[in-house]
DNA sequence: TTTATTCCTACCTAAGTGGTAGGATTTACA
DNA sequence: TGTAAATCCTACCACTTAGGTAGGAATAAA
């Protein structure tokens, strides 16, 4: 599995934060509620986010989160990177300057290289409001029966 | 991750299958060291290829594996699914004809179905003779700064 | 000052990853 | 017919990651 819990509920928590999105902010336990997610496993998801610059933040009574921005503003890529370090799909692509030793005379790694290019360039074309709004024909394609209906 | 160690090596050997056809048996003995990789772990690994119908094995002195076919026959997608059950990016892709209750309703779905199509759009679409021979252009595609010059 | 909220640190269980160990079985060949 | 070389099979094991839970401190509005 290359997505874990953690950047799928990351990404439910910003899908939820756009479609909800008010003049102040939205409680934490309100998104819980609604997505039906354990509030305290979704703190420390939420807390990435929130350090990673995707969200404003307000303590207190009345407090929560809100977007930072317009959600046509985030990629999908972007907010599945602070969750999950990296979207590699094997551990053998090159990470943080770091080279396989193998990797000069690898048959194999120009096909990691290249899923690892298929995938980054499918989620960084898509952005939250996308999401947000059902884009099938752009999320789906030429998969997608519906889309053409 | 999404490929494993399983995974990834399972291709390797299959790579150097492939490269060293010969008239009779490759022994693992042989690959291992090529390839230098611990013996009794490529055992298990080798035993799924072979079980799973990608090979033909023959058993005590001068024995050994050899493809089961010719490369240009199998698609990686099938190698990798051998040794990793799935290569669904999350585990709320339908499975088995069971799929995640919440599936009519998720607004995050069609994004993994998408991502999901584009793997194995990717993976179905490049053979083991591709890997084998060095096909750069099919494997990096766009992403390839080397494959105009 | 009370209440509702984020923020922070620590902890826990179960499953998966990446192997290792030892031996049984089979086959070619001298 | 014996022996060496190979596959095949079952068990085990340490380590890491996934997927959370628990408890409380800090903050801000009313």
């Amino acid at each position: 599995m290359m997505v874990s819990t953690k950047g799928r509920y990351a990404l439910t928590v910003m899908v939820d934060l756009a479609k909800n999105a008010v003049d102040g902010y939205v409680s934490l336990a309100d998104i819980a509620e609604r997505e039906n997610l354990s509030m305290k496993y979704l703190e420390s998801i939420i807390s990435m986010l929130n350090k990673g610059g995707m969200l404003e933040s307000l303590r207190g009574k009345n407090g929560g989160y809100k977007l930072a921005r317009d959600p046509s503003e985030y990629t999908i890529n972007e907010i599945l990177l602070l969750t999950e370090g990296t979207l590699a799909p094997v551990n053998c692509i090159m990470q943080d300057g770091v080279e396989c030793e193998k990797a000069a005379t690898c048959s194999t790694l120009p096909l990691w290289a290249g899923l690892d290019g298929v995938i980054e360039n499918y989620l960084s074309g898509i952005t939250l409001e996308d999401v947000m709004s059902g884009n099938r024909k752009k999320m789906l394609g030429d998969y997608c029966q519906k889309c053409d209906s």
